[in-house]
DNA sequence: TTAATTTGTGTTAAAACAACACAAAGTTAA
DNA sequence: TTAACTTTGTGTTGTTTTAACACAAATTAA
């Protein structure tokens, strides 16, 4: 059996918004040298234990929180001393949730989590910043591509915080007439019945929702979700 | 330190075309338990070698080549047996190379090398099957949304190679000239004044080349390369 | 009751896409 | 040497999609 002396771990960059800002959850180190730090929430994988299962569980211990999606994103380890102790390589997951869905709390080995705007991220351990990039063009780019923006919100929204939403994440102007004519024309958002007033003035909207079941019923016809525009 | 009992490997899945038909390379184990199984090109990374650097080495070992495009396309950590002899995770990359520019030759660990055309893939060893089948449908993608496809051909080419290529891959009918007329609208693929008869009859037609500086340029102008059409 | 705010809706010009056919340059076979 | 065949090269047009744009309705605050 060949001599190999590498450990692996997984990291997750979750992402939450909350209006009009993006943040990543980071968790602050309790022990070892980098005490203190803030990191990405991740940990070491037992050695019966699938990559995504090790995701989830240091997810729950070191913020206590379940998310809504979660892709793998890529696997860190060229460079052989991106943990200073010994060689780790680490597996990179992408997630999403909705931080009103969760109280943060730091259990196991984090000391403290917190959501930190993408806009303002410390420096953090490792390598971590690095995948904070990555992950962010991940989801800049899939945004477009994919209705991942729902995970992010409530399971029931208005139209113009669907609207904010890409606004603020993809950085851009987006005509709110083209957009609600696009998205409406999928099919896949459905109008509630309920009317909601919003917080200060102004006149109340409908609540809309995202019809994963169409969403599915769609991409086995070949529909492609697809808002790259005005 | 933890203690953690993983192996960590790489293993490539490596593209060739030619003629209209897609080929992916695989090797014959010499050794193991796996011994005259088809398997991809991979093996095990060494302590203090970056992942990208193992599979060019791997590359080289076992089918003596180098390829043109190489990225890294997803880790296979979940099925905690892949390997039935103790838990090995790999990273697995995602390679284009044009086959003509080498000869096969199998080296160290590997008893023989050779192309197989995609639809034709025997069972592989471990979850390389799987491997591959995510490997396809990331260059099918890719394909539309990045100019890859030039990786997989000669220098020089016709435009009917390129037109073929997209073809085989996409599985589709492309109308001829409204393909000439968007490639030649990006300003990437140049004519050269070389003019090829080819191998049977018919009009002699211009080779032309893939221009990466114009296109390096091009992206910095935020440039989208995109071919999703008819 | 007036001003301010937010939701909701339709039209039009411009651009991109899809569909389509024939002439030119060469080779092969009669 | 001519006719048939093969492959390259090129433009136009109708259809669809996208981008740009403004005003009325419902509510709150002053």
């Amino acid at each position: 059996m060949i001599d190999q002396n590498i450990k692996i771990a997984v990291d997750a960059i979750v992402f939450g918004y909350e209006k009009g800002t993006l943040y990543v959850l980071a968790v602050q180190q309790r022990f070892g040298k980098l005490a203190d730090r803030w990191v990405l929430p991740g940990g070491f994988i037992l050695d019966d234990e699938p990559l995504l299962i090790a995701v989830e569980r240091e997810l729950k211990e070191e913020a206590g929180i379940t998310v809504n999606y979660l892709e793998q994103l890529a696997t860190f380890g060229d460079d052989v001393h991106r943990d200073e102790r010994f060689r780790v390589i680490s597996v990179a997951y992408f997630a999403l949730v909705n931080p009103k869905n969760f109280v943060l709390k730091a259990d196991t080995d984090a000391k403290d989590a917190k959501w930190f705007p993408v806009t303002k991220i410390p420096q953090l351990g490792y390598d971590h910043n690095a995948m904070v990039n990555l992950a962010h063009q991940r989801l800049k780019s899939k945004l477009t591509y994919q209705p991942i923006g729902f995970d992010l919100l409530d399971e029931e929204f208005l139209f113009s915080d669907l609207e904010n939403l890409y606004c603020s994440i993809l950085e851009r102007d987006i005509d709110r007439r083209n957009f609600r004519k696009k998205i409406l024309s999928f099919g896949i958002v459905t109008e509630t019945d309920k009317v909601v007033k919003m917080g200060a003035s102004g006149r109340p909207g409908k609540l809309f929702t995202f019809d994963k079941t169409k969403y599915n019923q769609l991409l086995k016809e070949n529909f492609q979700f697809d808002i790259r525009f005005a």
